[in-house]
DNA sequence: TGAATCACG
DNA sequence: ACGTACGTGATTCAT
């Protein structure tokens, strides 16, 4: 059934005004004239237009009076008068519908509602499906089996579907009660009376008993009470104001297929007038789609064999659930120049022919998350070899703030026409497989996505020089991680299942003596009820803090530890409780048949390059309190030894290099202790007459300077006053000159180009870096310093993992890299190549990278995590 | 779903 | 005078 789609253009351009005018700075182009409603509308039309309907009209409100101020003097009377600002955008919106090729109509005397129930009248008649985009509810009488509504509800980003079926469960109406249920109501912005004192709740109830305002009219003289009594009295000011809110269905009008047919814009009128109006988000985005221009409907074709396939293509694997170590694999598209196909995964798993093209590394093959591809595939019997694009990680490399879903992705190249993954798969509990030709058509339109995007992702790696970055440093990396996951870590789940016992004896006996001391049962893990008995019952002086009551972090526990017994026995609790909920427990859980942990690391995530690890997350395995540290013990070699080497101090030797800081790197080209270096230096006392206070004080205002601290958090985090940490660091920057200046150099870089960027040029973009509010651009600063320190600690990480993979490789080593924590690397190690490997590794992560100070690792081996040190 | 808390570098 | 250190993920409680 082919598709009309109308669009109540005065309610859309309405919404979207004041959608965007709300916040008081509206959006103008050069010459100030605005244009926040037009934008609105245009992007709202892109939506619209991803429906591929073939037909397509906007209908407006002509004139002030309609056959409606006839009925009603003071209809609409109480409306403000349209703004200047928006009365404007009315000619400007019609400029743009003929940039569209988008027929719009207009009638005297009536208002754009008529026009549409009178289109979608005919339209029906036509056999015609009809979507009718609008922010009136009085639409809603329009629904049928062959017309749906779509409302606006917030601003005019977010739709609401109406169908019968939706009324029938909201309201328990017919479509045509909509009117009998708007009179009874009334309606205070159209100034439509309706029955006084008859709100929502009373019209639905009277409408379930009498259907319509007519019958009721008949039995009004059954109802009883004041309300009988008012009804009876208004009960025509109710008959009129349904006459008001009805739409006319039969105004004369034809309605000309022919014309309403949608066949795209002309390029060069909308161009000019994204041009004239400043719209350069837009323009960008018609400017990417002319260069590809997009064949209006996706041909495609579900396959139970594959034909054959001689030519390199995209191929992506519908994976179900998010963990792709578990998850089934759906089905595949495949699509290239000239096929475009879907196949079950059943299918495709019986279909020699596409297997044989899958793991033939000769054939190229272009995804999105190609380790999730391989993998997942792997995990369900198929091999997947020679997929070396990945959209993904392009668009992670071109822009890491990128949200990780291939329809905002693909937004970002202008290339709109994707779903969103829960718009066809569902979220939460209404996740579900779909049916097979939705599924096709998602995963097929995918594949297209990245066939045609990849060109253009790989012409923009180069023109912002991060190719490099791209295809040498994070594909090799996202092989590796896949080898890694694949691999896993071995886990020794006796070692958690007694540790869980001891702990849960442990807490136990906290709990109990908790209770004694609170003299009542709570619970302790509820911060607001603990907040209760500590501040309130047993009066503890109170830190007070956050919206929601007392805090009860760490940092308040702290300060009132010594003043009450019960403190250190929550402070114990929370440990332990910590310890076995996230780890003893929830690692237990995660660990596979083979014994093993299969982690996933995220690439294309972090804001600074890092890496993070999920389901479950290894990077953040206890190790600075013993308790903790105990987990480590369950983790252990799968052969014969555990090896670990990390940096030290890569982020401080990473600043001492990048703002060239002449003292530092003196310090690491000597190998000092670098905080005893600052100390003497800040102290003005000799290397060796530093305590281990200095020292302490030292190390915290290296790392606070890493982050772009100030003197508050300075001067809490170390115990002095403000003054104190003003001066000290007054001192630092005195001993350590080039830093400020090249902090400075940063953000000022960062304000003129909107972005930072690392050793290997991976980018950060800090939008915030000029906003008007002083926290957040204070907060963008901090950003701006701390990302290239950070980001290049990420760089060179994965320099070294490239690096020691490439020798493990021409040495033919079976050992195995398992897990990398942000600046340390752990492997899996075969005994008889313990020596060879402790020596590659070392030698592979200090020569990762030359900077104008060494890198220096330290490394350990042993058969278990914990003593791993 | 978000806030609070706490585990890591 | 603003608030007050960067980057993550998992669990629990409360809305």
């Amino acid at each position: 059934m082919e598709e009309l789609v109308l669009i109540d253009g005065n309610s859309l351009l309405f919404k979207a005004y004041y959608a965007t005018a709300a916040m008081g700075n509206l959006m103008v182009n050069k010459d100030g004239i605005p244009t926040n409603a037009v934008f609105g509308f245009a992007n709202m039309l892109q939506r619209i237009l991803q429906r591929e309907a073939a037909y397509l009209v906007v209908a407006f409100d002509y004139g002030k009076k309609t056959f409606r101020n006839d009925l009603l003097d003071e209809y609409k009377a109480t409306r403000k008068e349209t703004p200047d600002e928006l009365k404007c955008q009315f000619a400007m919106i019609r400029e743009f519908l003929d940039a569209y090729q988008i027929p719009y109509f207009e009638m005297e005397g009536f208002e754009g509602d008529d026009l549409i129930g009178t289109l979608s009248a005919l339209a029906e008649k036509e056999g015609l499906s009809v979507s009718i985009f609008t922010g009136d509810k009085d639409a809603f009488q329009l629904v049928s089996d062959q017309t749906t509504v779509y409302r606006t509800v917030k601003g005019v980003t977010q739709l609401d579907i109406y169908t019968p079926a939706t009324l029938q469960e909201k309201y328990g109406l017919e479509p045509d009660q909509i009117r009998d249920f708007l009179g009874l109501m009334g309606d205070s912005a159209d100034n439509i009376p309706g029955i006084k004192g008859v709100g929502e709740k009373t019209a639905l109830k009277l409408l379930h008993e009498y259907g319509t305002i007519e019958n009721l009219k008949e039995h009004a003289h059954e109802i009883k009470g004041k309300m009988g009594e008012k009804i009876r009295e208004n009960i025509d000011l109710g008959l009129q104001s349904k006459k008001i809110a009805t739409i006319l269905r039969d105004i004369p009008m034809e309605l000309d297929l022919d014309d309403a047919r949608y066949t795209g814009y002309d390029f060069e009128k909308l161009k000019a007038f994204y041009q004239k109006y400043d719209m350069n988000s837009l323009l960008k985005k018609i400017s990417v789609e002319s260069r590809q221009p997009q064949t209006s409907e996706l041909k495609f074709e579900i396959v139970e064999h594959m034909p054959a396939i001689t030519q390199d293509s995209s191929v992506i694997g519908a994976i179900y659930d998010q963990n792709y170590h578990k998850s089934i694999v759906l089905g595949y598209a495949l699509y290239n120049a000239s096929q475009a196909y879907f196949i079950t995964f059943e299918n495709a798993l019986k279909d020699e022919e596409f297997l044989k093209y899958l793991s033939n590394e000769n054939y190229h093959k272009y995804s999105y998350n190609i380790k999730a591809q391989i993998l997942s595939a792997k995990w369900n019997g198929i091999e997947i070899k020679g997929m070396d694009f990945d959209l993904q990680l392009a668009s992670y490399i071109l822009n890491p703030s990128l949200k990780d879903e291939m329809k905002y992705i693909c937004d970002y190249y202008g290339y709109t026409s994707l779903q969103y993954e829960e718009e066809v798969f569902g979220k939460n509990t209404k996740k579900h497989i779909p049916e097979l030709s939705l599924l096709a058509k998602h995963t097929v339109s995918k594949a297209k996505a990245i066939y045609e995007l990849k060109d253009e992702a790989i012409r923009k790696l180069k023109e912002e020089e991060q190719y490099d970055l791209y295809q040498t440093l994070e594909l090799p990396v996202a092989y590796i991680l896949a080898e890694m996951e694949y691999t896993g870590a071995k886990v020794d789940i006796q070692v958690l299942k007694d540790l869980e016992k001891t702990f849960e004896h442990q807490i136990k006996e906290i709990e109990e003596d908790i209770y004694m001391l609170a003299d009542e049962k709570f619970n302790i893990s509820s911060p607001k009820q603990l907040g209760e008995i500590l501040f309130n019952k047993l009066g503890l002086p109170n830190g007070k803090k956050t919206k929601s009551g007392y805090s009860t972090s760490q940092d308040i526990l702290e300060k009132i530890e010594d003043l009450h017994p019960i403190v250190p026995l929550i402070q114990q609790y929370r440990m332990l409780t910590k310890l076995t909920s996230t780890y003893v427990k929830g690692l237990q859980e995660q660990v596979f048949p083979d014994g093993k942990i299969h982690t996933i690391f995220n690439q294309a995530l972090t804001q600074t390059g890092r890496l993070s690890s999920i389901d479950p997350n290894l990077q953040n395995i206890p190790v600075r309190q013993e308790e903790g540290k105990l987990i480590r013990k369950a983790f252990v070699a799968s052969h014969d030894y555990l090896v670990t080497f990390d940096y030290s101090q890569i982020e401080l030797r990473i600043l001492a290099h990048l703002a060239q800081v002449k003292s530092l790197i003196e310090a690491f080209n000597q190998d000092k202790d670098i905080h005893t270096h600052t100390a003497a230096l800040v102290f003005k006392v000799k290397d060796e007459e530093v305590t281990s206070n200095m020292r302490r004080q030292a190390k915290a205002v290296n790392f606070g300077i890493i982050y772009g601290m100030g003197e508050f958090r300075l001067s809490k985090q170390i115990g002095v006053s403000l003054a104190e940490a003003k001066e000290f660091i007054r001192r630092y920057f005195e001993e350590y000159p080039e830093i400020r200046s090249y902090m400075d150099n940063i953000v000022e870089d960062c304000k003129k180009d909107g972005y930072v960027s690392t050793v290997l040029n991976r980018k950060r973009y800090i939008p915030t870096i000029n906003d008007k509010n002083f926290i957040v651009r204070e907060q963008a600063k901090r950003f701006a310093m701390n990302s290239p320190i950070q980001g290049s600690g990420a760089d060179i990480l994965k320099l070294a993992m490239v690096k020691v993979d490439q020798l493990m490789k021409e040495k033919q080593l079976k050992s195995k890299m398992i897990l990398q924590v942000h600046d340390e690397l752990i492997f899996d190690v075969y005994k008889e190549e313990l020596d060879e490997m402790m020596t590659i590794i070392k030698s592979a992560m200090e020569e990762a990278f030359l900077m104008d100070v060494p890198l220096k690792v330290d490394g350990a081996y042993a058969t278990n995590w914990y003593d791993l040190k």
